[in-house]
DNA sequence: CACGATTATATGTCTAGACATATAAGTCAA
DNA sequence: TTGACTTATATGTCTAGACATATAATCGTG
């Protein structure tokens, strides 16, 4: 779903919905506005309905149109600001910039969670967690510390996963299938601890990415990565609005 | 295109799309995983062709599934990390909370573009400008400070909107159709302009927005938002890895 | 064995119908 | 005017076919 035409064969689906979608993004139908009828689409590609149905199906599923019944189809107003933010696995970010990934296990240790741990997990009850503070450097420069928990009652594997090597977060992509995360994202000035871990100055600004994963309702991780400000960003790209 | 089963009724289409979204979320058809074919689906549902390849195109739409000619369809290796961050105009953000919204035109200059003005819209010849700085806030608490640049040969009409009352951002989503953006998210620190702005002490974390916003290719405004390193956060919701 | 030609096959697109169903709009009575 | 009922209609889903096309697999040949 890219805003930039595809180069692949024009059929005839593709190129009503391509007519359609060209129309919505210039503003000349613009939000509120109903598109025609599939019968008169029908009429003025002279094709049948079910391939005019298909291209606006997929608008639909793009949630450029709505559809109602009776009704018709209507340009959706722009979901306002709403970005794809890609936040990269670490390991891979730093190899993709031609940069030498480092890893470093600062600490792990396996503890019936604490009261702080299930509120961070957000579970209730008590359970075996891992408790993980790792180093992640490019060219064997600071680049993020993460301090993560694990709750093993959902990933009883990670108890025995050898993390002295591989980062968490990459163990987990490979052992936990399809999960739901929220991240938060913040700002804060680095305390004495995250300034000697990253080896920036006590005060200096730090990119805070709060990361909270499950699955099907099931608590897997909740982890925070702390980047030095300065020198890192997030890029997201989006489209509308 | 959301991870909670939607409550719609259960057509054969969505049910046969169920059935296999369940099976690459739970892990049991993992990433590369090669699904049945049509017309082993076709069987098995007791259904015509067009039925379950509406189903597998959907999901193809949606990235869960790869469909290659021949070889058939494969489950997708997640796309890690891909969040969807949903930044809300600031205003719509703020009565969101159930806060009070204020605005504050700081100071609007027109001029045709500096050196530095073209660098940071990404044009090369020169044009009109409009520079604006503004401040809104929430129950009267400084909540963000906006300094922003608009391309007036792309929005001409900016040069005559009363950016007294309304905030640019409010205006331009009102008058341009769709756009798409670049963010990027990096932290600082206060420096005396921005504690004053913000009413925080220097060198108190803020968190910082950049966003370059074009249409077709045409620069519109770049923007750069600056809030509170503590007390706003941004969340990102989604789901892959 | 390497490489080019052939073939088999799964997906891609499309048709001309059908019936289902939600709902906007019109109708009529209280 | 309002509320309840009816009707018309646009979309939602589905079928049983058809031909197109990319390509994995096979087969032959040098």
């Amino acid at each position: 779903m890219s805003l930039v035409t595809d180069a692949d064969k024009p059929t005839l689906y593709k190129l009503i919905r391509a007519d359609i979608e060209k129309r919505i993004l210039t503003g000349e139908w613009p939000p509120g506005h109903r598109i025609p009828f599939e019968h008169e689409l029908v009429a003025r590609y002279g094709c049948s309905r079910m391939t005019v149905n298909k291209a606006l199906s997929e608008l639909a599923q793009a949630d450029l149109i709505e559809r109602r019944r009776r009704a018709g189809s209507f340009v959706r107003r722009p979901q306002h600001q709403s970005a794809v933010l890609k936040i990269a696995d670490i390991r891979a970010e730093i190899t993709a910039l031609g940069r030498t990934y480092g890893y470093e296990l600062i600490q792990r240790k396996l503890r019936t969670a604490t009261s702080a741990d299930r509120d961070r997990l957000g579970v209730s009850k008590a359970g075996k967690v891992v408790a993980i503070a790792c180093r992640h450097s490019a060219d064997n420069v600071p680049f993020a510390v993460e301090d993560r928990l694990i709750d093993l009652s959902s990933v009883p594997d990670a108890a025995t996963a050898d993390f002295s090597r591989e980062p968490p977060g990459s163990w987990l992509l490979h052992h936990v299938p399809w999960t739901e995360a929220e991240h938060t994202i913040s700002a804060i000035v680095a305390d004495e601890r995250a300034a000697e871990a990253l080896d920036i100055a006590v005060g200096a600004p730090c990119l805070v990415i709060d990361r909270y994963t499950w699955r099907s309702a099931r608590t897997i991780t909740a982890v925070r990565l702390l980047y030095p400000g300065d020198s890192h960003r997030l890029v997201a790209r989006f489209k509308g609005g």
